[in-house]
DNA sequence: ATTATTGCAAAGTGTTTGCATAACA
DNA sequence: TGTTATGCAAACACTTTGCAATAAT
């Protein structure tokens, strides 16, 4: 996890059961789950997964780039198959979260200039309201 | 937080000596504190004080909009003398929050239309990079 | 054969809660 | 006096870790 000296090799990541079944789960959801829920669909099919193992793989396949890793504020972490920069909704009654693709009617303007002495590198933008279903 | 059939009447907040000793550690801090370094700091003056004392008054304070919750991605709880409406900027390096005015080079356009179906109510922005300390 | 990965249990964070006692208004 | 607030300890939810056994390359 760390470009030390000169010669950085990424661990290979091994194809196994377990990340397999967690990777589909993940990538067939419509959701983005928390490393629970995977465990509960993965166990339906290899009852003997363990939730360690859950964790352990999802964080490194976030790391790996082959999901997304999912920080919405003060909340559980959540994954997401979807890689590519989008940006998230919240529904404030029944927290769903829905992808929101960046140009959806968002105009983000950050300038060149440094913000507050900030060099700033990136952003995360979070929306709240309420979803289709629930009004 | 609910105003619910008629008669809502918000718990009246007593003053006392830990409310003050944490509200004042909040308000002078110039950097957005968690429950333990506020306890930390207030121990000093008030050694016989309670983490759970923090932490119930902090989020009673938060409630009573006399402080602002602070729940950046991923991150422990902070909170913040400032209840205006402003967006906060993270350091990658150092891991200092500071605020970012509203209006500070950025531009949001939300227009009026919802967004993939959300009737939006909110949102929060919360920006990475490295701040004047550290570069 | 080598080394990444697993399952299990245990430990770690950060936060909340129940309860009897104390302090406020 | 009536009720909110406190301290303590214990519970909680989520996540990480140590370790010996196992499986992938």
């Amino acid at each position: 996890m760390n470009a030390s000296n000169h010669t950085y090799r990424p661990e290979p990541l091994r194809m196994t059961n377990q990340r397999k079944g967690i990777l589909e789960e993940v990538q067939k959801a419509r959701q983005h789950l928390t490393a629970d829920e995977v465990y509960e669909l993965v166990r339906k099919k290899q009852p003997r997964i363990s939730l360690s193992t859950v964790y352990r793989n999802l964080e490194k396949m976030a790391d790996a780039g082959i999901l997304a890793r999912l920080e919405l504020s003060g909340n559980q972490r959540r994954y997401d198959w979807n890689t590519d920069m989008h940006h998230h909704a919240r529904c404030v009654r029944c927290g769903a979260v829905r992808d929101v693709p960046v140009d959806a009617g968002v105009e983000l303007d950050l300038g060149s200039q440094a913000i507050n002495g900030f060099a700033v590198s990136g952003f995360r933008l979070e929306f709240k309201g309420i979803c289709e279903k629930c009004r």
